[in-house]
DNA sequence: TACCAGTACTCAGCAACACCAAGTACCAGA
DNA sequence: TCTGGTACTTGGTGTTGCTGAGTACTGGTA
């Protein structure tokens, strides 16, 4: 999608990740593999591994090594008490975002139908 | 809105300002003052007028220097045709991020559900 | 006159984050 | 033995928003 996503990805991949996390329990390898099942085609691993060592250092998820029958362990990460108070604020800042960027669309919307008639 | 906001703003607050030249040209101490009556009010007017510069070098704006009767001669920014279409992919990009979002959301919603029941 | 507040823009340095690229390690099947 | 899939690690880069200080011009006030 360009470079606009890689930005606009900054600060959300977390949220969504926590996201993630809040609906079940999952480990790096198979959270980047959704992601791109969900339409981030570009997601690169290095980043997902990276933002889990953050929201881990930060006392959002818990981990649990769990050996893997193909590969070195999994490292299982889940949503924490903490986690999920920080994912309602994200939630909260989220929708305010959305709401302003939705109100300006349609500010744009009306200007250009004025503009037509 | 603390540290969240911060991250969420890196590459929307671009589409946020493309966005509000498109309804109108405006110079960048009138940007600042709108976005913080929309409720943007931590932005800094630093990180405006860095935007505005960027966005300048990138082409996608006009400027044009306008007498103050109170100050410092105005630099007005008005959309042009790229950044028109920039701000289309913007929305496009923007669409798809809520999309997906708004989707977990609303998974997350459906899993407490199930949990409550 | 001197000073301050409001207007309007500039700039150097910082922190956070996603990306890039390469690497380690383990297993199964050809 | 070697390849490919699984699974995680790490060092470096570029973009972006924030911090904080500075410049400059105007009008009002003591």
């Amino acid at each position: 999608m360009g470079k606009q996503s890689t930005e606009m990805l900054k600060g959300t991949l977390e949220g969504i990740v926590l996201a993630t996390l809040a609906v079940q329990p999952a480990y790096g390898y198979e959270i980047t593999a959704r992601l791109r099942e969900q339409g981030f085609t570009d997601i690169v691993e290095g980043t997902v591994y990276a933002l889990l060592i953050r929201i881990e250092q930060r006392g959002l998820v818990d981990v649990e090594k769990v050996p893997s029958e193909k590969g070195p362990p999994r490292k299982v990460y889940s949503l924490n008490a903490q986690g999920s108070e920080y994912l309602e604020e994200f939630w909260s800042t989220w929708s305010f975002l959305a709401d302003r960027i939705e109100q300006l669309h349609q500010n744009i919307a009306r200007t250009n139908d004025q503009g037509e008639n």
